[in-house]
DNA sequence: TCAAAAGTGTTCACGTTACACCCATGA
DNA sequence: TCATGGGTGTAACGTGAACACTTTTGA
């Protein structure tokens, strides 16, 4: 492979900052590393770019071998450089971001990786500048969420006004009217109201909404108004 | 330096999109480029990131050697890593938005690095993919620029109203209402009234403001009230 | 005194919030 | 029938948009 003369070169990883949703409270996906330096020790799921892929391309290549799923909702978060981030060589990585149905996830690979959710109370001390990641991730979330429709990602295909709300009252660690949250999540036109009930939660049951995917673009700034007081809270 | 086995390796680069604003329209900062392949071609200005630095180092670093100014507005953009988007050798460059104020720009270093200011509709064809990171700028800025004071620091340290208006329709191709948007702007109390006016635009004068960096930390939020119909423009 | 740009005031409509209320149903 | 959570109604309030109006001053 051709080089620039005198001109440096580096490793390059992704690493993807995975979050799920259990119905109560958003959880992310880490594993324990295989691999010298720190192995064994808690790291997000990552690997090198290889020379005939792009950073999206490693980044999704590095999900399916997690999740054994495809077509995740994957966004770029940020590129970490430090020289000194990896002691033992270095590697400059570029972050991504993950929302995943959490039923979806098939545990049949987790033992291969040493898979496991933990809640955002109890995210252990990561490797290299892991826990920064997860940080700027979530910050992220939050900004992104307030204007576009991006948590549906985290859900199943059919979900309730009130497992929303939760979700949402989740990443913006605040509590919603469920009314205003119910009107307003309407207005939208996003969601299209299934004739079934989740009868799991209460006695009355609560209807099933699906996300309208041909109303999806048209309406995705709405979402704006979503978040009460979002200036407060992005 | 060591090196995981059998990991490749690639040049990483930084690449600056540097906005400046000349009191009517959006610039942006060009270069030829000295260094094959497309040599002479027009270009962002961008270097590659040292073993010793950050790629927030290393575009400060590049930012000074072109503009001879330290401490510029930067924000990490995105990172682009398609396998072939430099036909040379395999790069991973890091973009980064640069916001400036125009005047403080020294010329004395534009002719080592011919660099030249475009207006945003004049852009000619760039090098690379530096076309599109170009235009993931503009839309991040406007995006940003919704919620978070940002774009003052195209301005001088002392601006008009009128001056502001104009930079923010500028950056949101849409004419906003004087009336609202002085309104709007100075309750967010970022502003500071100096007693002293700008005569050249008018023959009342517009009176001076400064940024309140005291309050600047506590009202960032407030912007989301300056873009009229923000959700229809981010 | 007029033109032109800066800046202020006022109205109306609409979105948001808070909170009271009704509904459905299993135990 | 009652407790529980799902869902609806509504009045008070605040904000944004539109636009008419006043101010200032050089020509």
């Amino acid at each position: 492979m051709p080089a620039y003369p005198q001109v440096s070169t580096y490793h390059v990883a992704i690493d993807c900052i995975v979050f799920g949703f259990d119905g109560q409270q958003m959880q992310l996906l880490l594993i324990k590393r295989g691999l010298e330096p720190m192995k064994g020790k808690w790291s997000l799921m990552g690997g090198f770019v290889q020379p005939d892929e792009s950073t999206d391309d490693a980044a999704n290549r590095v999900l399916k071998q997690l999740t054994g799923l495809e077509g995740i909702y994957l966004e770029q978060l940020h590129s970490f450089s430090a020289p000194d981030r990896d002691p033992f060589a270095r590697t400059i990585s570029i972050a991504y971001t993950a929302l995943i149905d959490i039923k979806q996830y098939q545990q049949q690979l987790t033992d291969d990786y040493q898979a496991a959710w933990f809640s955002m109370k109890e995210i252990p001390s990561l490797i290299f500048d892991h826990n920064q990641m997860v940080k700027m991730a979530r910050q992220r979330l939050r900004y992104k969420a307030a204007s576009h429709p991006v948590l549906f990602e985290l859900l199943p295909q059919k979900f309730t006004l009130p497992v929303l709300q939760n979700l949402f009252e989740d990443v913006y660690e605040t509590e919603f009217d469920k009314g205003n949250f119910s009107r307003k999540m309407l207005s939208t036109g996003l969601l299209l109201k299934q004739t079934d009930k989740d009868k799991t939660g209460s006695k009355k049951g609560a209807f099933y909404y699906k996300l309208d995917k041909k109303h999806y673009k048209k309406n995705f700034h709405q979402l704006l108004r979503i978040v009460p007081n979002a200036h407060e809270l992005i």
